[in-house]
DNA sequence: CTTGACTCCGTACTCAAGTACGTACCTAGA
DNA sequence: TCTAGGTACGTACTTGAGTACGGAGTCAAG
């Protein structure tokens, strides 16, 4: 079974990245340069196509691009323990971010629900929270 | 009842923000330049305070400094339903982002519950799951 | 009158994650 | 063979929200 060789273009296409993405996932050394078999132009095979978009499904998943080199790191299989830090870590902090939103939706709501009942008032609810102390 | 007077670095001190911060909101056209009423040096009365304290109310409300810009063009306290339009456009992105946070949460605890009950087996489900397909 | 802290202002740098540009080279099809 | 479009590579630009730096001026205390 030959491997297909994916020119960086088809390659950015099929992991759904733009071009120069590649090419800077090649500069953060995420992504090892392939060789040139044909010529002068530099053929990627399936590995390359499967690194991006475990790229891709570990930026979905909040990590940063320096965590998902560290990912990549332990893509041995091993260091599961290793992995499961990361994947705790980062837990915490979507956990965080989840709280601090969910306040933030509550904020949002009760100015908008004052704003609609404000009728004829001077003042807007909003304006004057952000105002307020 | 005579206003107080902060140097630049009281003000910034007072609204517990950089120095630099302070300078940057000049340069963004968020605070104006106040005068120099006792010789070479730049008096700041409440109000700059009170702005300040405006934008970062504001920011932690979710709005970038764009769009607090446009919140401080509506501070005369009318244009009420501009300025719900703004809070309700925030709203629903802080709606969209809680899904995905949450949607995010949801896939990071499993892995984690995965990888804690994995005993001896050769594969990190976590890093398999971004193998995976 | 000197010292140290502060201010003024402009410019440049930071971070993250790319995106764009320029120039040269290569390659496949008509 | 010509040409359109793709590639290679290095460098520079983008966005958002600041932060830092450098040199000159100023101010208050001792």
């Amino acid at each position: 079974m030959a491997e297909a060789a994916y020119t960086i273009g088809q390659v950015a296409r099929a992991a759904g990245v733009n071009l120069e993405t590649v090419r800077f996932y090649h500069r953060r050394g995420l992504l090892p340069l392939p060789g040139r078999p044909y010529g002068a132009v530099r053929r990627y095979g399936e590995e390359s196509l499967a690194r991006l978009r475990f790229i891709r499904r570990a930026q979905r998943l909040g990590f940063a691009l320096d965590e998902v080199a560290a990912l990549l790191q332990l893509n041995d299989g091993r260091s599961c323990s290793a992995a499961r830090g990361l994947a705790e870590r980062k837990l915490a902090v979507v956990e965080d971010r989840l709280k601090d939103l969910s306040a933030l939706r509550d904020q949002l709501t009760s100015l908008v629900r004052r704003c609609r009942t404000q009728r004829g008032k001077v003042h807007c609810p909003l304006i004057d929270a952000l105002n307020e102390n």
